[in-house]
DNA sequence: CGTGTAGTTGAGATGCGTCAATAGTTGTGG
DNA sequence: CCACAACTATTGACGCATCTCAACTACACG
């Protein structure tokens, strides 16, 4: 099952949802216009954040310029909360996008005298790894087109739409995300809309015409 | 940099050990012998489990067989500490090996009123959740040579000898570990020692001849 | 209306998978 | 100690999925 494909959401339309860290004190919003830089590997973890709208991706770099997308963040999500002292990930702006930033140093605090908090942190964290090693199980053993349709479907789940997606991100972003190349992902959707499973209807728009079958992809 | 692999110990050899979950009522020691189930994918968190000797493998499996191993856990790592009703993924002997078993119960109750022990429970779960980010990167970046290269130097760097490893797992273990078949883990192996990296000492014993020129593979 | 960026498509190369044969290793029983 | 079976690993030949390089197209923005 793709479940999840390691977004970091299980925000679904109309479910109500926690107000999460509501004892940390929280810092300012911040705005990060697309394409810019929240942090990057190695800084110093200040803060841990919480999304307002926008999307924000998280990644990893080779040294050859390569890079591997960890998730998609959206709205409600947290991401760079960090045990250490450095970020492991950098985290860059997809869209345009608003941010609540919380003090780590609060946190910390906070955490040892709110045992509610400390949970709160523990169950975060693990839906985080649960995210990760599915997303290493497509990594590791799913073909383009698997891992595509895991990608859409996972998509659906969450927007408004079953059908219809939209793709905050570019054909790069998604290369990047499932391990393949810009121009792999590109033939993979033309083959997906030939097969009658999908229908590119603009660049960034995607109806679903068949889930099941995108579905069984992925046996 | 290769730093950890996404195996569950940072236990150097003579490091000094924190005793972990010294809070939580610990169960039986159980002993399973090689390729013997320690819990499947599905089967309800009763206990978490701490390695006493021997090595386990975590792992997932599509419907056609095909497997992703997630991690391996040696003496003193913990595995199976989950937050839902029901384990993620199978746990399964890969050695002979003596586990701790843990109650799940008891641990829910120390963590609610030990602060400490909630702390913990965070940082193995911050821990892991890093090792299954790097172990996405190798998966959707890299080479058979790199994933080969990086495993060899991630396994000495965890054993008593920096420069000769000795593996626990068959080679289809690994190809399960790094997204590969076993003739590519085999074949892979040889084309190293052909360029005099490593020396193939037995089938279960290899030495690194060239842990610079390893390193280098993945830049 | 040009210019730049993002996406698509094609042709060819290649790394890894698949299938198949061989070799080595381990365990068992005579 | 040897013979045999079963399992594990290696090697080769070949095919295919994906990557690479390159040309072309579509769209956004001045």
């Amino acid at each position: 099952m793709f479940s999840s494909l390691a977004f970091s959401s299980d925000h679904r339309p109309g479910a109500p949802r926690p107000t999460p860290w509501a004892a940390v004190p929280s810092g300012p919003v911040l705005h990060f216009t697309a394409d810019g830089g929240i942090y990057g590997e190695g800084d110093e973890t200040r803060s841990f954040y919480k999304i307002v709208s926008g999307v924000v991706r998280t990644c990893k770099f080779l040294s050859d310029g390569r890079r591997q997308i960890d998730a998609f963040h959206v709205a409600g999500d947290v991401f760079g909360f960090e045990m250490g002292a450095e970020h492991r990930l950098t985290a860059e702006a997809v869209t345009d996008c608003s941010v609540i930033s919380y003090r780590r140093r609060g946190a910390e605090m906070s955490a040892a005298s709110d045992d509610g908090l400390a949970r709160q942190f523990l169950s975060h964290a693990m839906r985080s790894l649960e995210r990760a090693q599915e997303h290493s199980l497509l990594l590791g053993r799913r073909s383009a087109q698997q891992k595509l349709a895991a990608f859409l479907l996972d998509l659906a789940d969450r927007g408004p739409d079953d059908d219809m997606v939209e793709l905050a991100m570019t054909r790069l972003d998604i290369a990047d995300y499932l391990g393949l190349t810009i121009e792999t992902v590109s033939r993979t959707f033309s083959q997906l809309e030939r097969d009658d499973m999908i229908q590119l209807v603009s660049i960034r728009r995607i109806r679903l015409k068949d889930r099941g079958g995108l579905h069984a992809l992925g046996s």
